[in-house]
DNA sequence: GCAAGGTC
């Protein structure tokens, strides 16, 4: 029997469909792997490596006295199988072989994965010949060729892959465990090293003190509007960036009439048809037409392995020459692309373009296959045609442009325009992704004279870099050949969930600088791309014979130990470092109150403070703004009064908040309170922040003999301090409430902002809801509302006092909201009015009323009204309507005058019910009249 | 409990 073992199940199938020819494939599953039979051959995909390169037993104990972090370096490895099964059915299979071919993937890795199994292989049949077939694209041709010639499994390559097996794991394991031992880290939080990961997270770390540092400066752009032939044109000032203010204004000032054109460029500009297609191109190019990294290597894998285009992880953009480019036009022709590609046989450039890279693993990326929309799918398509059409433009000459450059002198002062026109598609006709911007200019002439319809100076300033998005990241990682395409976002995911770098444009946290700056002091290799470089040089020697894998492995063993010497002579220091700067990070300088640490906190949820590492026992605090304006972080600019290190609030998407000497801008900020105290003065002041006393709420919350007692003052004075400061809180409690209300009430607009209202509320003496109930409308509309603001403002305020005085008399909320509504206005309106009319207006039951009306008299120290029963309200109202004239509207307004039925409107003095009810005394005795009437009839 | 590299 014949066996074939493949990379991968797909391939696999691949295979075995394209060498059984005619015959029937046979697909077998055993002991959970697929297998592929026809005549006497049997094809078996692996996953990749079955095997792991582990160290031999004896190592698990991270703490171990007798095997330290170091003395990985040189422990045994061992391989061990992780995917049992296919190992299982390998084996199985190796022993009734009589030939066993190896088809994995033809680059370093796949050889490796081939020496794999060509061990177990040989573990259970040592006598079998075995043989490898190489190529570089699943098609019926590379692979008839690659069987039909097939080599010895090159031992050098694989041991090149070895090697870096070797070295990844006695680096990382030995710097992981060293770390995260000296950090006193374990479980879940071990400090995690590696030659890729660590240089990686460097780069995160690096930019984000460059971010720290950077100063943003000013700079500013002029452009002149004009217009020819009624097309508008925007001129810019040829200086570009203004740095200097004065220069900027000065040029805007000297651009004077006449505007006149001096110069009139005209040129050709060639457009270079694009490189061929590696993995990083490819993505990029994805990510243009909508596809994700992931998910279009996913797709690209997927075309590969049903041999629609060529192996997709590649860093070639060289076409080899084994390549035969007519061959793949000409399968070309049979697909939807057949006219461009038959305009690319016509106009084929003498040479297809090539990119930088060159390398003999894998061609650069192409079609190697037909296929059509509906055979695919959308997005399977959207891919496939999108190589196919790179392939045509790495074939197709360059698109040229007409391009015109206007100059034009405007009082002494140069301005330009530039345009481009399309002249020549080119490669752009089969390749329709990139945007081809034409920007036409009108034709001038030198001398001709425009109009200057407008000459604005923009003020702007210079951006800090921006930090890495993960596409971003993967490209620079790419760039420094850190990772492999399919090992890059894994390496940022690890990154993440070992906490040393935050999601969304990635930033890192204490830790993962920490473990940055301690690597960089002491173990700087791991921290540099440089040790990939390296290495791959290293492999490179390996794989040309020139150096074995061993002597690589014990070099690079030599450099640990060497590495090691430095670590273990400075562990407690590197412990503590790790340590003490996430403690660092956050440390301030020293407390004014007890001089320990002030550290920067945060507490849950979305506050953050300085606090005083002393506390308990020292409560000395700085309140910062939330986080929602930024999270704030120590800057390297010290106060040289308070010894404090500056603090800046930084936000995505928001210029940093420099707060400078915390306790400065906390003194300043708290000064303005304190002198709204009667009794403060000047020296009051100075002596109450001598003291560290720099707050109000600290006044307030003192007793008059413990301020007495700090200020050396008379308990009296030390008394009027404190109520004066709790007025003062009162007040600022009272007008920060009103600033709510009105952010709430009235809507935002342009040049009119609500903290401007406030102020000028506050300037003409309103200071809480309740006065601005009673603010005169013209204040209002004098900071900007208008009449409709005005009154819905003022109404409400009335509302919202309203509610607080009947909710504070002791009425429960749901009824409040009613009385409110129903035109009630606070609980002395219970006292003065019936609880019928209440009832009637609010809708609230005439007894709750009651009991309403009860509690809000007991608050106001005032007689409760009398007790009326919903029953007898009710009849009481049936009577009323009986009486001629009398009907909904009426009886309301008879309420309020406490008549409520028959009897009481009998009773009732005519012009005291008038007053009261606002009816008209001749009405109401028409109304008495009636009812006399009537119970004289009755009787 | 460590790495990085295959594959899914």
């Amino acid at each position: 029997m014949r066996l074939i073992v493949a990379e991968k199940n797909i391939s696999a199938r691949r295979v075995a469909a394209i060498l059984a020819e005619d015959q029937r494939v046979a697909t077998k599953k055993e002991g959970g792997v697929d297998t592929y039979s026809f005549g006497d051959t049997t094809v078996v995909g692996l996953k990749g490596h079955v095997v792991e390169v582990d160290f031999e037993p004896g190592y698990t104990n991270w703490r171990s006295a007798e095997r330290p972090p170091r003395s990985l370096i040189d422990a045994g490895t061992v391989k061990r199988p992780t995917e049992k099964k296919i190992v299982a059915l390998l084996q199985k299979m190796a022993k009734k072989a009589d030939q066993v071919i190896i088809a994995t993937d033809f680059d370093a890795e796949g050889e490796l994965i081939g020496k794999e199994a060509l061990e177990l292989v040989q573990a259970v049949n040592p006598r079998v010949p075995i043989l490898r077939a190489r190529f570089s694209a699943i098609t019926p041709q590379e692979i008839r060729r690659a069987f039909a010639e097939p080599t010895e499994l090159d031992f050098a390559l694989a041991a090149a892959g070895e090697s870096r097996q070797i070295i990844d794991l006695v680096w990382g394991a030995s710097l992981t465990r060293f770390i995260s031992i000296a950090a006193r880290r374990g479980g879940a939080n071990i400090l995690s090293v590696g030659r890729v990961q660590s240089p990686t997270l460097a780069m995160i770390v690096d930019r984000e003190r460059e971010i720290e540092r950077f100063v943003p400066e000013p700079y500013w752009m002029l452009t002149l509007q004009t217009e020819k032939d009624h097309t508008p044109l925007e001129l810019r000032h040829t200086a570009g960036r203004f740095t200097d203010r004065d220069e900027a204004f000065g040029a805007k000032e000297r651009t004077k009439d006449p505007l006149t054109v001096t110069e009139v460029k005209e040129g050709v500009k060639h457009d270079r048809a694009p490189t061929p297609f590696d993995t990083t191109a490819l993505l990029v190019a994805a990510g243009r037409v909508g596809i994700s990294a992931a998910n279009a290597m996913r797709i690209a894998e997927d075309l590969y392995m049903n041999g629609f285009i060529s192996y997709p992880r590649t860093d070639n953009t060289v076409y080899p020459a084994t390549l035969d480019l007519d061959e793949v036009l000409g399968m070309l022709t049979k697909t939807a692309f057949a006219n461009e590609t038959r305009w690319v046989e016509k106009h084929r450039r003498p040479t297809p373009t090539r990119g930088k890279k060159s390398s003999t693993d894998h061609p650069p990326i192409h079609p190697t296959g037909p296929a059509t929309r509906e055979q695919l799918g959308e997005d399977r398509w959207k891919l496939y045609e999108l190589v196919v059409r790179r392939f045509l433009a790495t074939l197709s000459p360059d698109a040229e442009w007409a391009t015109m450059k206007v100059n034009f002198d405007a009082g002494g002062e140069p301005y330009t325009a530039t345009g481009g026109r399309l002249k020549e598609e080119g490669w752009r006709r089969v390749y329709p992704y990139s945007r081809a911007a034409e920007r036409i200019i009108p034709v001038c002439t030198v001398g001709e004279r425009l109009p200057i319809l407008s000459v604005d100076l923009e003020e702007k300033e210079t951006q800090p870099p921006p930090r890495y998005t993960q596409s971003r990241l993967i490209q620079t990682m790419e760039e420094l050949g850190l990772g492999t395409k399919s090992t890059r976002h894994e390496v940022i995911q690890k990154l993440i969930s070992r906490r040393y770098v935050q999601d969304g444009p990635l930033r890192p946290t204490l830790v993962g600088r920490a473990v940055i700056e301690s690597l960089e002091a002491h173990a700087d290799t791991i921290t540099r791309p440089d040790m990939t470089r390296t290495l791959e040089a290293h492999m490179q020697l390996i794989k040309e014979r020139k150096k074995s894998g061993e002597d690589v492995v014990n070099e690079s063993r030599g450099m640990l130990h060497s590495v090691f010497e430095g670590l273990e002579a400075h562990e407690d220091q590197i412990g503590e470092g790790i340590i003490d700067r996430t403690v660092a990070e956050r440390t301030i300088g020293p407390c004014p109150v007890c001089g320990k640490d002030l550290q920067l906190r945060q507490a849950h949820g979305a506050s953050q403070f300085i606090g005083c590492s002393g506390y308990p026992e020292c409560t000395f605090n700085i309140s910062l703004p939330g986080v929602m304006w930024g999270k704030a972080i120590r800057v390297e600019k010290v106060c040289e009064e308070h010894g404090l290190s500056h603090v800046r609030l930084i936000r995505k998407g928001a210029r940093p908040w420099d707060i400078g000497c915390p306790l400065c801008s906390h003194i300043e900020s708290n000064a303005e309170t304190l002198r709204m105290m009667p009794s403060m003065s000047p020296g009051l002041l100075a002596e109450l922040q001598a003291r560290h006393i720099y707050t109000v709420p600290e006044i307030a919350r003192m007793t008059p003999e413990d301020l007495a007692g700090r200020l050396g003052i008379g308990t009296k004075t030390a008394a009027t301090l404190v109520a004066e400061a709790n007025d003062v809180l009162d007040l600022l409690r009272r007008r920060s409430e009103m600033k709510k209300f009105i952010r709430a009430e009235v809507p935002p607009r342009r040049r009119r902002s609500h903290a401007k209202i406030a102020k000028q509320l506050i300037e003409a003496g309103i200071d809480d809801i309740q006065s601005l109930g009673g603010a005169k409308p013209g204040l209002l509309k004098k900071a900007g509302l208008s009449d409709e603001e005005t009154e819905h403002l003022l109404t409400r305020a009335r509302e919202v006092n309203s509610e607080k005085r009947l909710k504070e008399a002791g009425l429960p909320a749901v009824s409040v909201k009613k009385y409110v509504a129903a035109g009630i206005s606070g609980p002395e309106d219970f006292a003065a009015l019936h609880p019928a009319y209440i009832s009637a207006v609010s809708g609230v039951r005439v007894e709750t009323v009651w009991k309403h009306a009860q509690t809000a008299c007991e608050a106001l120290g005032r007689e409760p009204p009398e007790k009326i029963t919903q029953k007898k309200l009710e009849s009481g109202k049936k009577e009323l309507l009986q009486v001629s004239g009398i009907g909904e509207a009426t009886i309301e307004r008879l309420y309020l005058a406490g008549i409520t039925d028959a009897a009481s409107l009998a009773a009732a003095d005519p012009k005291e019910a008038a007053a009261k009810s606002g009816i008209a005394v001749e009405k109401i005795r028409a109304y008495v009249a009636s009812i006399s009437t009537e119970r004289k009839t009755k009787k």
